[in-house]
DNA sequence: GGTTCATGTCATCAC
DNA sequence: GAGTGATGACATGAA
């Protein structure tokens, strides 16, 4: 713990000073006490047991910080960075209300219920959510031991006052604690809220006794303090357990998936923006009248979904997808009473018994979507509709359909037309806009009650609104950081490799500075290839042209070389000026030496003290035997040859290596015609021409080498982004479909609300419903009927699957 | 002293 | 069949 506490003084206290700049309080005691891997990642940096190493100073070069990868400083670095990224990722987060966690701290001055609240996951529940849910295990029961944040969102509008405050409390409750020792005065609300302290740490382990106030009141301090290390320690174990588990504590505990990147645990609110803690408060059923038989449904769905995890939600999408292709010829197969969906939290009251119409933007749950996915209609279509069916006029339909319906099917019994047609001229435009669909499943308004009012506020989650925008969009808005912030591709495919690390293959590799493209870049003026004229020995040769053999060549035949010192120029030239790197930025600190073909000779450098890849070659040959005593010139060449050079300077032989090698094979044979020349000095050129031209090839391959893996890395990046342009083009298509669903319940509440029977009276909406016939016509349908030629085609649908 | 990286060298294969 | 390029494997020096 003492690392903690000093990355706790450290890089936490930054952490959330930042969050609480921005109005977000995040329970950091919970991670804190459970170890989690991410977060222990982002206070402490990631661990260098993960870190690829880098081949060429990658991440430093790419921020600009000058930090070698093996510097301790890049864990701080990494640290910093993810807590920058942490905080830009939190727009994304939809954190819907601030959370106070000292509010407790302040109104109970035990010292045990602050130590459980701090001690405990559960730290966070000690805010208005908590006394209300004292009336209300089940919520309690819900939260589960570990509940910490999620039960603090459900009392989102006054605390947003107070949460600037929380994180200032929350550094100050051990001083407060123990100021707050003397303060023995326990009211009815203390003793609740330690209540339900107790029901949820007693998931975690944790004994009655432990908030018995009269029993605290006698222990020392010494075996409280004891007390909460046993409840850390043990708590931390569990957690650690569930952590590597991967799984929840236990059934209380709400299925609550931990962000991949910030090891932030999500609260169900954010898996399901539906089920706001409004709606999963209790007051909420009781205002709104049960009298129909589908209304208690609504409050349990959204309960019921709420534990759903992000692998869930995307699987529901496809699902969804997958149903919405599957129906696009299809009429509305699911039950027309889930189309209830209609209203929000956020819809005014009613001004019409069954006809209100819904201004809700979560509309439309999975059968709607099948259903509306089988007009294939443009948005703009449905919109051009809206004013002709205003005038729909009803005249008295029981002379058309006098057979269909009778007085049966009306459940009052009374005489009233089941079956009413619209007005043709009006009609035709429905006609063409929806063709003969029914509509009862799709445009059917809930089965309600007269007096009730469609826009009570409750409504089914929309599985776009709920999946979609939360899952889909970490993926996206996590894409869209890396490409729209500035970030590098590196940085992207970290990001992207927190998401998912399918790839076995290292590509945070990435914009090596020994790509292919760099070297060429680098040794631009040197050949790249072994395949030279007869200049290429004159500038880039690949090193055996060194400045002894050049004098021992200068000697024989005063051809090439000597000791040149634009070869020394050429080699600091082409190491290490960064302007050759200009238009790559991102290598301007790169000094790795990546001349694969650049003439070793050129490596020479004019001062033999100089850094660089010419005194590597300086000292590879130092173990190789010396030659007797010579000259300073001479053992400074002596030094700085390779071995073949050294080779043919013993043997005597008259040309340069750099001849023996990139001469073509006529103008070699020519050479070596010229020249008389023993077995043994034959075999030694044959030797080095053979090592000179394998070592370009070798050079050459590993630069083909890089090149594949950098193309490689850079279709997946590609790919990437396809695959996020592609996710967002979905979300759009997905909004439109939404925003034509909710058109055409307005538009179909308007219609509905202007028929009239014969007697100049409204239809109710929780007996009829609207629906087209084959011929193009809008009728108006009982729901009994509706819902049995509902039943029948699922029916149909199975027997010709069957077929 | 161990590890990583860059480079050279050899063996082998294919053209 | 020789020459050459390509490439895996290994060795070696430097950091």
């Amino acid at each position: 713990m003492l690392y903690l506490k000093k990355y706790f003084t450290e890089g936490l206290i930054q952490f959330t000073i930042l969050l609480s700049l921005i109005g977000v309080r995040v329970n950091v005691d919970t991670y804190l006490n459970n170890q989690l891997p991410p977060l222990r990642e982002i206070i402490l940096g990631p661990s260098s047991a993960y870190t690829q190493t880098q081949f060429h100073n990658l991440r430093n070069t790419l921020d600009g910080y000058g930090i070698h990868p093996k510097s301790v400083d890049l864990d701080h670095f990494f640290a910093t960075r993810r807590l920058l990224n942490q905080v830009r990722s939190l727009d994304h987060l939809r954190v819907p209300s601030t959370e106070v966690s000292a509010w407790l701290v302040h109104r109970d001055p035990e010292t045990v219920v602050s130590a459980a609240g701090q001690s405990s996951p559960s730290i966070t529940l000690d805010n208005g959510g908590g006394l209300e849910d004292v009336n209300n295990p089940e919520a309690s029961t819900m939260r589960g031991g570990s509940g910490a944040s999620e039960s603090t969102y459900s009392h989102g509008g006054e605390e947003d006052s107070l949460g600037a405050v929380a994180s200032e409390d929350s550094q100050e409750q051990p001083g407060e604690r123990d100021s707050n020792n003397n303060n023995d005065d326990l009211t009815k609300e203390d003793i609740d809220l330690i209540d339900i302290l107790w029901r949820q740490d007693i998931d975690l382990g944790a004994g009655r006794e432990v908030f018995n106030y009269s029993s605290r009141v006698k222990e020392s301090e010494a075996e409280k303090l004891n007390e909460e290390e046993k409840e850390r320690g043990a708590e931390e174990r569990e957690r650690a357990e569930s952590w590597r588990n991967g799984l929840n504590l236990g059934e209380e505990q709400p299925l609550s998936p931990v962000d991949g990147e910030t090891g932030e645990s999500i609260p169900e609110q954010f898996q399901n923006p539906d089920v706001t803690p409004e709606l999963g408060s209790s007051g909420e059923e009781e205002v709104v009248p049960s009298t129909s038989q589908a209304l208690p449904l609504l409050p349990v769905l959204p309960q019921a979904e709420t534990p759903l995890d992000l692998e869930q939600q995307w699987q529901d999408i496809m699902a969804i997808m997958e149903l919405q292709d599957m129906e696009v010829n299809d009429t509305a197969e699911g039950p027309f009473i889930s189309n209830h969906t209609t209203g929000s939290s956020s819809g005014g009251g009613s001004s019409n018994t069954t006809t209100t119409t819904s201004s809700s933007s979560s509309s439309g749950g999975p059968a709607e979507s099948g259903t509306i996915g089988g007009f294939g209609l443009s948005s703009s279509t449905l919109i051009n509709q809206d004013v002709s069916l205003h005038q729909a006029s009803l005249p008295s339909c029981s002379q058309d359909f006098p057979a269909l319906f009778n007085a049966d099917l009306d459940p009052n019994g009374a005489l009233r037309p089941a079956l009413l047609r619209l007005s043709s001229s009006n009609s035709t435009n429905v006609n063409s806009t929806f063709g003969a669909t029914n509509l009862t499943g799709l445009f059917a308004p809930p089965v309600l009650n007269n007096t009730s009012n469609l826009t009570s506020g409750h409504a089914l989650p929309d599985p776009f609104s709920s999946l979609l925008e939360e899952s889909m969009l970490d993926e996206i808005s996590l894409l869209d950081l890396a490409m729209e912030e500035g970030f590098s591709q590196a940085q992207a495919s970290q990001l992207e490799d927190e998401l998912d690390s399918d790839s076995g293959l290292s590509l945070d590799s990435s914009h090596s500075p020994a790509s292919p493209s760099n070297s060429e870049t680098s040794c631009s003026s040197a050949a790249s290839s072994s395949s030279t004229s007869a200049t290429f020995s004159e500038e880039g040769a690949v090193g055996y042209s060194t400045d002894s053999e050049a004098a021992t060549a200068e000697m024989e035949e005063g051809a090439v070389g000597g000791y040149q010192p634009e070869y020394s120029k050429l080699c600091r030239m082409s190491y290490q000026d960064p302007s050759q790197f200009g238009s790559l930025p991102q290598l301007d600190n790169v000094n790795h030496n990546h001349t694969y073909n650049l003439p070793l000779a050129s490596s020479y450098p004019e001062h033999p003290q100089l850094p660089g890849p010419c005194g590597k070659k300086a000292g590879r040959d130092k173990s190789l035997p010396h030659q007797s005593k010579l000259q300073p010139p001479r053992e400074f060449l002596d030094k700085h040859s390779s071995r073949d050079e050294r080779r043919a300077r013993a043997m005597k032989i008259p040309f340069s290596n750099d001849k023996i090698i990139n001469l073509p094979v006529e103008e070699f044979n020519e050479l070596l015609a010229k020249h008389h020349l023993s077995e043994a000095q034959l075999a030694l050129i044959r030797d080095i021409r053979r090592r000179g031209k394998n070592k370009l090839a070798a050079q050459n391959c590993r630069k083909r080498k890089l090149d594949t893996i950098l193309n490689l890395e850079q279709g997946v990046h590609e790919l990437r982004r396809d695959k996020a342009r592609l996710l967002k083009e979905k979300m759009e298509f997905l909004r439109s479909i939404r925003q034509m669903k909710q058109k055409v319940q307005s538009l179909y509440q308007e219609v509905f609300a202007q028929l009239r029977d014969e007697h100049g009276r409204p239809y109710p909406a929780s007996e009829y419903a609207l629906q087209y016939g084959t011929d193009g016509s809008v009728l108006v349908v009982p729901r009994s009927l509706a819902a049995a030629e509902q039943s029948r085609k699922p029916d149909k649908k199975q027997k010709d699957k069957k077929k």
